[in-house]
RNA sequence: GGGCGUGUAGCUUAGUUUGGCUGGAGCACCCGGCUGAUAACCGGGAGGUCACAGGUUCAAAUCCUGUCAUGCCCA
């Protein structure tokens, strides 16, 4: 807490004072730019971080790399806002914080943007072009708008270590990969199995759900109902597909073991006509679900039999196409199996398995030991051996052939056309397929306990990001398939014996050198196609095999999750500076990257090091259009940043996502709030940085000068207030801070630079520092103002770099990045003035009771300016000493406290709900009609007697609060606040000359400083003035009165005719002229 | 289809954890006031089906169930 004798807001650096020179308008812009300046010259964010190094306590801070190859919009400024506030923030607690900058520059997104420039169709277009020059526009397509990010990054004031960024792309990161890779490998997390994934067999690729996304089509396809004859009984099962393509590849029929399933004969030929192929004879029996008996079936039947899916599990079905795959090693083959993704939604409740084309399938098929065989090639077509009518055509043009041949061998029970939305390739318009590719895995589920482990020792922000939707994520997790069919990415370092089929992982440059064949070039750079021409030999003793690399890139997500070391090289180089910041203590992006990043740094650590990758987690809520609309280029709705950058400045864009709602709350952009951020927030605080320095300035007030120093505790009431406000503000500004409340922080910082400094301190103050001559009450101000400003800056400068700093500046003459956090570090001295609570109390009543004060004249129809002869306060807390202030606030004479309350007011009471609720329950409306009626002052004295029984109950003061209303005569406000009780304010509303008159000396004075405002008058300059009152006399105390608050030099009152041109107004019907003369 | 958020005045939002007095602000709008005080300030007004529908309760924006919209991720 604060210390009145320690209470200084010095900087921490030596430097020349100076005493403030006036500052003009603010021009946010300028401003702005001009201290981006400074900061280069003065390489202010390098100093901030070695002037920490004395304490030698890191805050480390992992940068999530953005891609490049997009233009930054005003939605990723909230990400790199919270990144740099929190860093800021630490540095200025006394933390070494260093901010290495990267880049994420593979992975598909940068080949799809290369692939639509160079007009690469398919992967056969791309290897035609060649991969080499493939991949060297897809480095050159990485940086296209890295300046543009990097002119963005700097124009916002995120200080960011861009000059020595780490990149996916360099051979050291991907070597450190590489490595990581290899830890794995050694532990048996990696392995070679399927991945079933979208493809279009046009162009060779495979899609990510995303890039599917964007080409689904509704298309009407024909759907077939088969009949799966069982061995060793004469039913069929009836099972449902839409795609005929996939039935070759057919080797098992799923069911669900709770779904009820019934057996029907066929009682007799349908009586409409039959639409299309296929057919049931009388007497033929069929198994599928019993629910979905009447949509299925076009005959009539009878129930053979009713039982559930379990019973049917084991049994064996002919192969609907013989050939096509080899089932001798698998028992599982063709026989029906449980499983509980069935349901009774659509089909026939039983669902057709081909283990190679279906995700699900795949999954069941690996666990019943399904064979798992391709039917379809690579191209698109048929193996040959599938069927002598199908081999090496397309699949997609054989489903006619293969309902037909179902038909002909009454296989098939009903076709019908079924209408649903498909992908399709973005490219080509072909349907995609769903087919099982060769895939590297991470064993993930091998380590589940370990990565939920983990996840629990990160602190999230919000804590459901970790608790659900991460920790809902690990706990259905899934090996992580980390190999690309691509071109432009980190090579998978995996080699394979050509002889003995023995796989090695290679986990350096060195490693690799040291194995490759003395034929194999030594590849200029770590990427495609230099290490495809990379052979090893095989190390397997008695092999001397060679080993050919496996085509594959990483997944970029795998990249990017090894920031944590990468970015050092390590462990081949900087691993110290590795060890010093793992795990990191703070990592920020948008919560899409829960999946993303957060997942792969956890799933790295994890598997690699055992370990968490970071302690602290903030996961941004995105910013959306106005409509609630995500920002994209294909939408046209992203914001540039630049358009408020160049017009209400970064320190308004900061705030106003700052405060606009919690970090992790999707929001609106609103491009008005950032305007009212400028508006309220950043000029507020300029005109009292202006009005303080304007006045310093001609005062030649130095802070510094000992002599002139003021004690707080010898300052006025009002300064000590807004001193033990600061302190009260600083200390909930900083624990929002910790509970990551950042926008209940700015909130409360912005209402106190508002209303407390600038709508009251410094309205309140005006006065003080007009008076020409030295005085300590001047001067306690002065001290005054400059401590509240240089703190409110030290506390918003980690949210808004600029303002606070030029402010900082011309006060201090130091930055206030270097400056130290004002409250609550561990690491460098809280310094604030002395909290007063009761003070606050005081005030806040004042303030309140100024406030009702003007409602009381509204009421009464007494307009402002016009003095009241008297007003009463009745009860609450003594506030005497703020008794002229409040006069001058009401306008009133004299103002004094009255205890008699019963002069002005009556009592009445209120029921406490929550309380009488709690004890009355179904009898409260009874009880609160009642209440209602009663006389308050009988009930007050029955509960004070402990008497008062209502509808038998036992009402005491906890179930009533008690509030006073004026009594008629007396214009009069109460208000109630449950720390100082009811207090009342009285105003007398009588009315005699000389009060008018003092009202009218108001209203002139008013018109004649705005007409002296409107000729532009300095300050200081004398008038002459000439006014004419008809219609009151003009007490001449008040006109002389006049004449000093405007600074008349000469003044002539009613002295012969009015000037034609002379100002003109009315008020309570007396009518003035008046003229001013500069 | 699944998981996790979000939905309060024309706009941006507080309040929801822990049910309780008339749902509170700011912007914009209207009326008035104040001002050598700024794109400011003060008083008042108008503007709410607290997304919708059920339920629990004396009492629901708040708790429960379902639905819709929207966003992210997964399928």
């Amino acid at each position: 807490m604060g210390d009145p004798l320690n209470f200084k807001t010095r900087p921490q650096v030596a430097r020349p004072m100076a005493v403030p020179k006036s500052v003009g308008d603010l021009d946010p812009v300028a401003l702005e730019t001009a201290l981006m300046q400074t900061w280069s010259d003065e390489k202010t964010f390098a100093t901030s971080i070695e002037a920490r190094r004395g304490d030698a306590s890191p805050f480390t801070f992992l940068e999530g790399p953005p891609t490049a190859n997009g233009k930054p919009g005003i939605h990723h400024v909230i990400s790199r806002l919270f990144k740099d506030l929190v860093c800021r923030w630490k540095t200025m607690e006394g933390h070494i914080v260093e901010r290495k900058g990267g880049w994420d520059t593979h992975g598909l997104p940068v080949e799809i943007e290369v692939q639509k420039k160079l007009d690469l169709m398919s992967n056969e277009a791309i290897e035609a072009y060649g991969i080499e020059a493939f991949n060297q526009k897809c480095k050159e397509s990485v940086w296209t708008y890295e300046a543009a990010w990097r002119e963005m990054t700097e124009r916002m004031g995120f200080w960011l270590d861009m000059d020595d960024p780490y990149v996916t792309l360099h051979d050291d990161y991907i070597e450190s990969a590489w490595w990581s890779l290899k830890q794995m490998f050694d532990k048996g997390l990696l392995f070679r199995g399927h991945k079933v994934l979208p493809y279009c067999p046009q162009t060779g690729t495979s899609y990510s759900s995303h890039e599917v996304a964007l080409g689904y089509k509704e298309v009407a396809e024909p759907a077939v109902f088969i009949k799966f004859k069982l061995t060793g009984d004469d039913a069929s099962v009836l099972a449902w597909t839409t795609t005929p393509w996939t039935l070759p590849g057919n080797v098992g029929l799923a069911v669900g073991p709770d779904v009820t399933y019934c057996r029907v004969r066929v009682t007799e030929a349908p009586s409409g006509a039959w639409e299309g192929r296929g057919g049931a004879v009388v007497g033929e029996e069929l198994i599928l679900a019993k629910d979905l008996l009447s949509a299925v079936l076009r005959h009539q039947v009878e129930v053979v039999d009713e039982f559930a899916g379990s019973e049917l599990v084991g049994k064996a079905y002919k192969p609907l196409f013989p050939d096509a795959i080899d089932g001798s090693a698998h028992s599982a083959a063709w026989t029906v199996v449980g499983a509980d993704f069935v349901t009774t939604s659509d089909g026939t409740g039983v669902v057709h398995t081909a283990v190679m084309y279906g995700e699900d399938d795949y999954n069941l098929g690996m666990e019943e030991g399904l064979p798992a065989q391709h039917t379809v090639g690579i191209d698109g077509s048929f193996i040959s051996g599938t069927h002598r009518l199908l081999d090496g055509r397309y699949v997609k043009d054989c489903d006619e052939d293969i309902i037909d041949l179902l038909s002909d061998e009454n296989k098939l029970y009903r076709e019908h056309i079924y209408t649903h939305d498909y992908p399709h390739c973005w490219r080509t318009d072909h349907p995609l397929l769903y087919y099982a590719m060769d895939s590297w895995f991470v064993r993930m589920t091998a380590v589940k306990e370990q990565i939920m482990l983990h996840n629990s020792e990160v602190e999230w922000a919000p804590d459901w990001t970790g608790s659900k939707r991460m920790g809902e994520w690990l706990s259905n997790i899934k090996d992580w398939a980390i190999s690309r069919t691509r071109y432009w990415g980190t090579p998978i370092p995996v080699w394979i014996c050509a002889d003995c089929g023995h796989e090695h992982c290679v986990g350096s440059i060195a490693e690799m050198l040291e194995m490759k064949t003395d034929d194999s070039p030594i590849p200029p750079e770590l990427h495609r196609p230099y290490v495809d021409d990379v052979k090893l030999h095989c190390p397997q003793s008695g092999c001397s095999g060679e080993m050919l690399r496996e085509p594959y890139v990483m997944d970029c997500w795998f990249d990017s999750g090894c920031a944590s070391f990468a970015q050092w090289h390590h462990p081949f180089e900087n691993s110290e500076d590795f060890d010093a910041s793992f795990p990191v203590d703070y990592i920020c992006e948008a919560v899409d990257q829960t999946r993303g990043w957060f997942y792969s740094l956890l799933a790295i650590g994890t598997t690699v090091f055992d370990s968490i990758t970071y302690r602290r987690c903030l996961s941004l809520g995105h910013i959306l259009d106005k409509d609630g609309k995500k920002m994209s280029k294909s939408r046209g709705n992203v914001v540039n940043p630049w358009d408020h950058f160049d017009k209400e400045g970064s320190d308004s864009i900061r705030w106003y996502m700052m405060t606009q709602s919690a970090p992790w709350t999707p929001t609106n952009f609103d491009p008005m709030g950032v305007r009212e951020s400028y508006a309220k927030m950043f000029l507020t605080l300029w005109n009292v940085h202006r009005f303080h320095s304007d006045y310093a300035a001609l005062d030649g007030f130095d802070a510094d000068d000992e002599a002139g120093y003021v004690a707080v505790g010898n300052r006025s009431p009002l300064d000590r207030w807004i001193l033990s406000r600061l302190n009260t503000v600083a200390n909930g500004y900083h624990e929002h801070f910790v509970a990551w409340d950042f926008h209940k922080a700015g909130r409360e910082l912005e209402a106190f630079v508002v209303n407390d400094l600038s709508n009251w301190y410094v309205r309140r103050s005006r006065r003080r520092l007009w008076d020409e001559a030295d005085s300590s009450d001047k001067r306690a101000c002065q001290h005054t103002l400059h401590e509240v400003l240089v703190t409110v800056c030290r506390l918003m400068a980690p949210v808004a770099p600029f303002m606070p700093e030029r402010i900082h500046r011309d006060l201090t003459g130091a930055s206030v990045h270097l400056a130290d956090w004002p409250v609550g570090s561990e690491l460098v001295d809280a310094n604030l003035p002395p909290l007063d609570y009761g003070l606050e109390q005081e005030m806040a009543l004042v303030r309140t009771l100024a406030e009702s004060g003007r409602r009381v004249r509204v009421e009464a129809g007494r307009r402002q300016r016009l003095p009241c002869r008297a007003g009463w306060i009745v009860g609450g807390p003594d506030i005497s000493r703020f008794h002229d202030l409040l006069a001058e606030e009401l306008n009133v004479e004299s103002l004094t406290t009255e205890d008699d309350l019963e002069r002005f007011q009556r009592v009445v009471i209120e029921p406490n709900r929550k309380a009488l609720g709690r004890k009355c329950r179904q009898d409260l409306p009874a009880v609160l009609a009642l209440l209602a009626e009663a006389d308050p002052d009988s009930i007050l004295l029955e509960i004070d007697a402990g008497i008062c029984l209502i509808e038998g109950y036992d009402i005491t003061l906890d179930d009533i609060e008690t509030r006073r209303v004026e009594k008629d005569g007396f214009a009069a406000a109460t208000i109630s606040d449950e720390n100082v009780g009811d207090v009342s304010l009285v105003l007398d509303m009588s009315l005699d000359e000389d009060l008018l008159s003092k009202g009218l000396a108001r209203d002139i004075i008013r018109r004649v400083q705005a007409e002296r405002k409107a000729l532009d008058l300095d300050v200081e300059a004398t008038i002459g003035l000439s006014v004419w009152v008809s219609g009151l006399d003009l007490a001449s105390t008040d006109w002389a009165h006049v004449q000093t608050e405007v600074r008349a030099g000469s003044a002539a009152l009613n002295e012969g005719a009015a000037d034609a041109a002379a100002n003109s107004f009315e008020v309570d019907d007396v009518t003035v002229r008046f003229c001013v003369e500069a």
